[in-house]
DNA sequence: GTGGTCTAGACCACA
DNA sequence: GTGGTCTAGACCACT
């Protein structure tokens, strides 16, 4: 099985399909020029409809991770910088936020949340 | 006004109020004993319908912060909001991966992360 | 009739519709504040799929120019820049290419180019 | 290599090979009885199936710059491809409006339009 | 056989 | 009633 997803999350499934790429290839298990599976087989290794794969590969093009159409599969490419970087630290800061707000709201401090945050950012690195 | 929500956000309206209680009692600005205001006075205040405010205080009774309803309007209990410390870790585990996954997917590292993250956390406290 | 569509043209339906709110945007018929019709509303309108039309909206969303979701229907937002500076000019150099490429093909010189590229820009401005 | 083909763009191969051919002519890279590869070479030179190689072809066939299969290779004719004006000003009229509508969607003026046109406008001619 | 587009529905979260 | 998600297919362009 290429990756992983949590049918019962609410998450849903063609965002979950792009985080595992995008973690795949910060982990490197990803390297550019790697060819993901073809929408069909992968759709039907999750059991779900093609076109959820393809949303997924559609947005992982725009976020720039992924190349091709048509001409041979899907390509890993090299990382380009696709967000102007206001709206770039816009997106950081709000999810920053949303952490932060759950946080606290379960009676953290910083010092444990960056603790949790480095726990859960890689095992290696 | 009794509290601040942003209409553009993609987060529901009750989580906001129900996020922007929590944080006032952990700053103190609500005690117990204090009394919120009556759902239908806080929804025209906020502009919005009676269901969405009465969504959040019915969380807020769940998370086990807020009590009492019908006769003497909602009040602040006593009792810190607890949870099971495996249910806690379990959401700020999630929380943080969460968070994590963003800042990997904008080509973010961890330090990058944890500079941000501690920019958002509140000035005070 | 709120925009008008092509259905024999081999451009996807949810780009002409992408496009037709980015030039009445453009030409001030759509301004900051206003509403897009229910994504069902221009779906029957336009005799096509619900979920053409809601692809539609959310490019557009991506694009910058469109928000809000469950709140109150789509309102066109003042314009964010959202791409980083080298992605835009890439994309903007490639269909000047494009259009020099197709121009040279039938004959025509730099002049005879910027003239016809005038006259299709806009009627007034 | 006899020309050139960019993989990674969205443009087709096909469609690639008839604007570079068309391109040489243009610029007298190619003249009236000069012959192009046969198919199978240039299919092998460009790494791809001969069946594109083919198609270029036939569309440059009914272009009118290309003659004669099956025995000796195809020839550059000698009448300039001449299309009916009306047919040619509506090919320039659509091109120009889709590097218009693409020029607009990234937020370009006129005369920013203008300028990039003119310097992907080939240096010499 | 690759991905892209579109259909005609269904169910869900939010207000 | 709003948009979001997903299904289970179909057809098409390109290789």
């Amino acid at each position: 099985m290429f990756l992983h997803v949590d049918y019962t999350s609410s998450r849903p499934l063609y965002e979950q399909i792009r985080e595992q790429v995008h973690l795949m290839i910060s982990q490197g298990q990803l390297k550019p020029g790697d060819r993901l599976p073809p929408v069909r087989q992968l759709a039907s290794d999750l059991a779900t409809a093609p076109a959820t794969v393809a949303r997924a590969y559609r947005e992982l093009e725009q976020d720039g991770v992924l190349k091709g159409k048509g001409r041979s599969g899907s390509v890993i490419t090299e990382r380009r910088p696709i967000l102007a970087p206001a709206e770039r630290s816009r997106r950081l800061q709000q999810a920053a936020e949303q952490f932060a707000t759950q946080a606290r709201m379960l009676g953290v401090d910083l010092n444990e949340a960056i603790q949790i945050l480095t726990e859960s950012w890689l095992p290696e690195q």
